[in-house]
DNA sequence: AGCGTCAAGTTCCATTTGGAACTAAATCCG
DNA sequence: CGGATTTAGTTCCAAATGGAACTTGACGCT
């Protein structure tokens, strides 16, 4: 199997539009590639973060890890950092200096664990709130934009389809299997 | 609209399942996140990603924008540095590193371009033909794994979605707008 | 209780990254 | 043609990154 399998033979004048938009070497990746999962999912959501992660840096000085940390705080009050290591796969020590610099910034708060006192629970400042509310909204927009190509049907089909994919995503490896392979003994 | 349009209602033992695996900050961000989308798009492209280059590295020493710049040459013989750099998100200086290193390791070789003297016409040499030969299999495997758990009929329909969202993305922006904004006085 | 192992977060430091300036070639435009 | 602007790729260097070691507290287990 060398393409993904949408049948890229179809006449469509949009995906003639896309084919002309995009680098020859994409429109490859995208339509001749047997890995088309990653990049398309790559692709995809590189068109999602590159925008929101610029604009919020230039707006508000956060760079990535640590908007990353601000929005799990905004998402779920009384977190702890190894939660945010383990929900975004930052290493840990980008996200100790992430949080550090948010609680510089009084944008977060933390209070020690009484339940682990090794753990501190992280909380939003009402400045930190304050920009959690307000990157919402162009987030929420930004992604309403880039789904406005599909029906309401359609949008919700994708939504399962992803909902279907995490659930099963515990059963991953996460380690690929150096696989039963004959020696080659070309590398340095 | 706080959730993400799946009603995390119905009771699936499965989904019960993925709920006590998963990091508790990660179900939220899965299930009640009004950015669901991205953050599922992001979710899925890790758990690929992470093992694949990880994996790459240990086994042949190549670092992720090396490996992105050999994968893209034996996609597609005969590329430049820019449609790698376009077609990936990357730096252009951090690619112009991975071709030199590439060169180095006699895995790649290249030619100017005679039609544009400044650029440079990119090919696998055997040795480098060989890798994207043998990493293929696993990382198709891999995919494959990933996708075991839609039927046919749903990997192909999530092939049309992600498909439809690639044709609509030229006219995605590439900036986020400022958005009318009430002045808020709180930040550094 | 006491000892060994594990886990949360921090610190250290070598390596990687990526913005910006640079070189050389191409293209535009009068 | 000839100067102004863009483009492909490289180089420079300050800053971010991430593996590994470290600190302190938790959790076995006998």
């Amino acid at each position: 199997m060398r393409r993904a399998p949408t049948s890229p033979s179809r006449v469509d004048p949009e995906r003639e539009a896309a084919l002309a938009d995009l680098d020859p070497l994409t429109v490859t990746k995208l339509w001749d590639n047997p890995c088309w999962l990653s990049f398309r999912l790559n692709f995809i959501a590189f068109r999602f973060n590159d925008p929101v992660y610029r604009w919020i840096e230039t707006r508000y000085g956060l760079v990535r890890p640590e908007f990353v940390a601000l929005y799990a705080v905004g998402l779920k009050e009384g977190v702890a950092a190894k939660n945010i290591v383990a929900s975004s796969g930052l290493p840990k020590n980008t996200l100790s200096r992430a949080v550090q610099k948010l609680l510089q910034r009084r944008l977060l708060k933390r209070e020690t664990d009484p339940a682990d006192l090794r753990s501190y629970v992280l909380h939003l400042t009402p400045a930190g709130r304050n920009i959690f509310d307000e990157t919402m909204g162009p987030m929420i927009q930004h992604q309403a934009t880039m789904l406005a190509g599909l029906s309401g049907d359609e949008q919700r089909q994708l939504c399962v389809l992803m909902d279907k994919l995490v659930i099963a995503s515990p059963n991953w490896p996460q380690e690929l299997q150096p696989e039963p392979h004959k020696t080659t003994g070309d590398l340095s």
